[in-house]
DNA sequence: TCTGTTTTTTACCATTTGGTCAAGGCACGA
DNA sequence: TCGTGCCTTGACCAAATGGTAAAAAACAGA
């Protein structure tokens, strides 16, 4: 077996091979973010995707090997936003773009969200070397350059650790809750509110006059 | 046995029955909300106890009874801050006042917290009538409530029902999200600068200057 | 078409797990 | 002291579930 947790090495997979693998991954992502990883089962995964248990532990060595596979492969399009703040746009800007880029995220891949809100919820217990490693080190940088912008007075002063936090709760929580949220607010033109709120919470924030 | 999904009737319970149904409710919270519903297992449940497992399913009706019995309780305690909002303090007091208690929610029942981010964030296959019948007319009412502040310009112009759920997302976040933050930022200290955070965020947003 | 390889499936297995049963302890009133 | 009824548990069961083995099927190259 392969080292990455797949039952066939990388290298040289065939059409069918990276077709098939797909096919899995996405209907891993479906079950997982509904049922946890506990909760999903390898023969809901099998019939979502269209094959047979056994085939599917043809191209993954088990269960844990597609959970594993899936956070690994999400974390990078998980940070992809914050990795590009501030590489454009001036401070108070850049923020706001960032924090739209993630209530967009929130919109169209919420079952990405669920997914790592259900491992994060239960102690990270397959995606902490992953924080520690891709996340932290990113996080701390652009804390720093949060902090450079507070200390140059051009956004007003603000907590950056808990302000990236923050905008994640309140982002992710368009889709993580959305079973609650169902119940509570019509459907309709509900993004659409969300984003004029968003910018109602996060813009006042940012500007210097309350200094 | 008994409507309620307890295996006893809730009538004359006797000492003894009373503490062991208490253990048995705080080890299942314990589990329920480390592993989720699906994850969590009676022997762990029993073994956290301290009891055996058929002594559990002598007490109640089965796992899932368990896990009812624990959102039903909790409900009511989950929602009394909102209940408060407002029967007291000036408006903009009155919010600042429910945010504080629902940050000290987080800090002091963060297994409370995570029960309820699980069963949500699986579509809450179990707690939807309870959503329903208890939390929305509430809800609603808080929110008619908030729109009155905002058209006699008490404070500034929100949306209710997006302020209401974002008050929940950035505070019940420190608890749902502890292990990603633990990661992330400092332990001690913690609390306080949370507190201060979350005045910053808020406070602000309820100016009427803004109008 | 023949042959070796990759892909897929049909049984099957071992473990976990929610739940049952019948018997053994234990407290307490008569 | 002795029942009587509440409490507790060891032994067990059936279903679900992650995973395996081996053979059939599909496929690619000669």
């Amino acid at each position: 077996m392969a080292a990455d947790g797949t039952a066939l090495p990388a290298k040289g997979r065939s059409r069918i091979q990276e077709r098939n693998r797909t096919r899995i991954l996405d209907a891993a992502l479906d079950v997982f973010s509904a049922h946890g990883f506990r909760g999903a089962t390898l023969d809901q995964i099998a019939e979502r995707a269209g094959m047979s248990k056994p085939n599917i532990l043809y191209y993954f060595d088990g269960k844990e090997a597609i959970h594993v596979a899936l956070l690994g492969a999400l974390m990078e399009t998980w940070i992809a936003p914050l990795r590009a703040l501030g590489q454009t746009a001036e401070p108070k800007a850049a923020l706001m773009d960032y924090i739209h880029a993630k209530l967009e995220m929130s919109r169209t891949m919420p079952r990405e969200s669920r997914l790592f809100a259900n491992e994060i919820l239960q102690g990270a217990p397959r995606m902490g070397p992953h924080l520690e490693s891709e996340l932290k080190p990113l996080f701390d940088e652009k804390c720093a350059l949060i902090r450079d912008w507070v200390s140059t007075r051009r956004i007003a002063p603000i907590d950056a650790e808990h302000f990236l936090m923050t905008i994640w709760a309140v982002t992710q929580h368009y889709a993580d809750f959305e079973a609650q949220i169902d119940t509570l607010v019509p459907r309709d033109a509900h993004w659409a509110r969300a984003r004029r709120h968003v910018d109602a919470v996060f813009a006042p924030m940012l500007e210097p006059g309350a200094d």
